[in-house]
DNA sequence: AATATCTACAACCGCGGTCCA
DNA sequence: GTGGACCGCGGTTGTAGATAT
């Protein structure tokens, strides 16, 4: 079983004066003890009731402080180590439609706690936002994470399994592609994969609107009620037909190497076509690494630019 | 080597919703 | 209907470790 070892010596925490006062409730980094305590009582007992748990546990912590240590950190299910590309691109693309419910985006990611996906979010995503001096909520910085770091990263994903191959699928329009295995448990539905989808949707570049009506997926699914993720879409926000996914409703998505023009007219193809140099090719939000820089100060320079002059 | 700054993430807080007596 | 207990969510803070100066 692991345990973080920063409360090994927690103790001197800056709130360990609260396990003095009235309440005699502890605060702060949990001990080894605590947790043990926690792991032992919830395989016991089973988890919830979380108030009444803490006190016949014995813990001298909040119901809430145990529901929090036991969801985000001590559950056996819970993910740990770095965010995938593919769930880099399915926290981007959820986070689009649903803005801040990152327990509802968690639901998406098996393993993953609503916890660590605020704080990726907050830590790389808004990290570039301000590094480009705009809002992270602006349509600016969407349009941004929309038209140009999802595709490269739909790209990096490619170029990665590429490499790695475990399967290969020939999309509708007569590209090959390589699939990946990757699984996500959609709430209410079955597991599936997601990213292979995805990818589909960025390699046909045959699909236009007028011929993909009444289109099925490429598993011969409909796909009116729930889009490439087994997600149901309920706003015509987005419109994904066939091998393609339409942004917006009015803004197909070529080929990642086509360039990106938005329904403003932002023109991403000056970036991309600085995107050859080493640096770029360290992607957006890294992959959990250290490479976390995707830009460079050229292309900063010209998002700045771009937004300034919106 | 020392100090300052940054980053990542665990944990806390407040609020609103739900349940139940 | 009402009030208290509890739960879950999203925002925020604190801090250890990493990195830069």
């Amino acid at each position: 079983m692991e345990v973080n070892m920063r409360t090994s010596n927690n103790n001197k925490s800056s709130n360990s004066q609260s396990s003095e006062d009235e309440s005699d409730l502890r605060r702060g980094p949990w001990t080894v003890e605590e947790d043990l305590t926690l792991i032992n009582y919830i395989a016991t007992h089973g988890e919830g009731r979380w108030n009444s748990l803490a006190r016949c546990a014995g813990l001298k912590r909040t119901g809430k402080s145990c529901r929090l240590r036991w969801l985000n950190y001590l559950r056996p299910d819970v993910r740990r180590g770095n965010i995938t590309l593919e769930e880099q691109l399915l926290i981007l693309e959820l986070h689009s439609r649903w803005g801040n419910r990152w327990s509802k985006i968690a639901q998406y990611l098996p393993g993953r706690t609503d916890n660590e996906i605020k704080n990726y979010w907050r830590t790389r995503v808004q990290k570039h936002a301000k590094q480009l001096k705009c809002d992270v909520n602006s349509k600016q910085f969407k349009d941004t994470m929309r038209y140009l770091w999802m595709p490269r990263l739909v790209e990096r994903i490619q170029a990665a399994n590429a490499g790695h191959p475990t399967a290969t699928a020939t999309t509708s329009g007569g590209s090959t592609s390589t699939t990946t295995t990757t699984t996500t448990a959609t709430p209410g539905h079955h597991a599936m994969t997601y990213s292979d989808n995805f990818i589909h949707a960025q390699v046909n570049s045959n699909f236009t609107p007028e011929n993909s009506a009444n289109s099925s997926d490429s598993f011969g699914t409909q796909i009116s009620d729930f889009d490439y993720y087994g997600i149901p879409i309920n706003n015509n926000q987005d419109y994904i037909q066939g091998d393609q996914v339409y942004y917006g409703g009015e803004n197909p998505l070529s080929s990642p190497n086509c360039g990106y023009i938005n329904n403003q007219g932002m023109d991403y193809q000056g970036i991309d076509a600085n995107y050859n140099t080493q640096e770029q090719q360290q992607w957006p939000f890294g992959v959990g690494d250290t490479n976390d820089s995707l830009w460079n100060v050229e292309d900063i320079y010209m998002l700045q630019q771009q937004f300034s002059n919106m």
